[in-house]
RNA sequence: GGCCCGGUAGUUCAGUUGGUUAGAAUGCCAGCCUGUCACGCUGGAGGUCGAGGGUUCGAGCCCCUUCCGGGUCG
């Protein structure tokens, strides 16, 4: 593994909470860290100049849909996905793994890997741990996930052993099967809502020396607190000195409890999911900013936030873009939403300096409206 | 002035031989969204059927009167 390292600076005296350096072939990243998501080469909405301006380091791409469209050799023409997207810091892939999970119905899992239909052309399609890393080797991310095997929540203990130990199986075929040296290819802990099974998973992947770790299948639908408690079961058990990242979160309480529990990195679509369909995260909870009491709200989304669209734009403006079905609410949205979580980790890695994060934590709550999950 | 067509949800329109609680689209209001397949998804409010009278067990629908809009002829 060349130009790829992990530097774990200092960990909270108070809590589990990691202070860490991620350094990649395209620059360092600052953990814990938020991933702004870009399934399609693109972070919907954004330029990568606006990306880069809330703060954001990484930013995440997806195997699957890359794969499909518009193909990993047109990517790899291109110069590799940094050239082709225009952003030269560092990226992340996810495997498709997760897509084959949410394609239920569509799909059939063997030993050998999943069978699925395109959702584009409805052509069959077969992914295994060999032909993802010929795809994510072909785009040419930074970090690279494993081929894995998700399960739905609730699912049954067989289930879930069997995908974990599947997955780890695919984990060790990645492994051979992956050839760029300037790629970190990641494994990824399962185990469903088993804490044994992701234990198990834990510690098996560490022997097989990853330069990182993902820690899978979880914000499926479960509840916070069963996250949580796996979430403590598994970090213990991942080596110290290895970035881990749970993949799929999330919201600002879980980026927070996640960091209290030891991740390093995190990805969610929802910031800029939500900010398409016209809400925003602020201080003190979500806001919903299509709702009408905000037609002659001139204030800024978050009066305490930094963000392009705060320093420029009100609520009633913002609102009458969505209203007028105009593209520049979903960009401003988007814009304030990433601003939001990355802020929120700079306040995250700035407490556990300051070996302060339970007072962040009681900060945060203290403020955020959490009747409404997030 | 004569004749013809129309008037039903905020808007544009459906509405069967007269028969349960008058529908759709859109707009409006609200809720939802966690490793993004895509289209966002779900729900709600909103009608004295232009007005008045008549026929009928029963009228958005049939008859009469009237008001309004459009067309056309003089």
């Amino acid at each position: 593994m060349k130009n790829f390292s992990f530097t774990l600076q200092k960990t909270c005296a108070k809590t589990g909470a990691r202070r860490g350096r991620v350094h990649t072939p395209h620059g360092d990243i600052e953990t814990p860290c938020y991933m702004p998501v870009g399934t399609q080469a693109t972070v919907k909405a954004m330029t990568p100049e606006a990306v880069r301006e809330t703060g954001a380091e990484i930013i995440l791409s997806n195997t699957y849909h890359l794969h499909l469209r518009p193909g990993e050799a047109l990517v790899k023409e291109a110069g590799g996905l940094h050239r082709f997207m225009h952003w030269d810091r560092p990226i992340l892939t996810d495997s498709g793994g997760f897509q084959v999970f949410s394609l239920s119905g569509l799909r059939k899992i063997t030993e050998e890997g999943a069978a699925f239909r395109s959702h584009i052309d409805g052509s069959k399609r077969l992914f295994t741990p060999e032909t993802v890393m010929q795809i994510e080797n072909d785009l040419g991310a930074d970090i690279i996930m494993q081929f894995d095997e998700c399960c739905p929540y609730p699912c049954d203990r067989k289930t879930a052993e069997l995908a974990m130990r599947r997955t780890l199986r695919w984990a060790e075929r990645c492994k051979k099967a992956h050839a760029r040296e300037d790629q970190a290819l990641f494994g990824i802990v399962q185990g469903a809502f088993e804490k044994d099974l992701r234990i198990e998973s834990a510690r098996a992947l560490a022997d097989m020396d990853f330069p990182g770790y993902g820690i899978g299948g979880l914000s499926v639908g479960e509840p916070k607190p069963l996250m949580y408690e796996l979430l403590e079961a598994t970090t213990p058990e991942m080596p110290r000195d290895k970035p881990r990242y749970l993949m799929g979160v999330g919201t600002p309480d879980c980026l927070i409890e996640g960091a209290l529990r030891g991740v390093d990195m995190f990805d969610c679509v929802l910031a800029t999911r939500i900010a398409r369909n016209g809400t925003v995260f602020t201080r003190n909870g979500r806001l919903v900013i299509k709702n009408a009491k905000h037609a002659r709200d001139f204030e800024p989304l978050d009066p305490e936030c930094d963000c392009y669209a705060c320093r420029n734009y009100s609520r009633a403006y913002i609102r009458h873009l969505f209203k007028a079905e105009e593209i520049l609410g979903a960009t401003l949205c988007s814009v304030h939403n990433l601003r939001f979580l990355l802020s929120l980790m700079e306040r995250i890695r700035a407490a556990i300096e300051a070996d302060d994060m339970p007072a962040l934590a009681a900060d945060f709550y203290a403020r955020y409206d959490m009747t409404r999950n997030f």
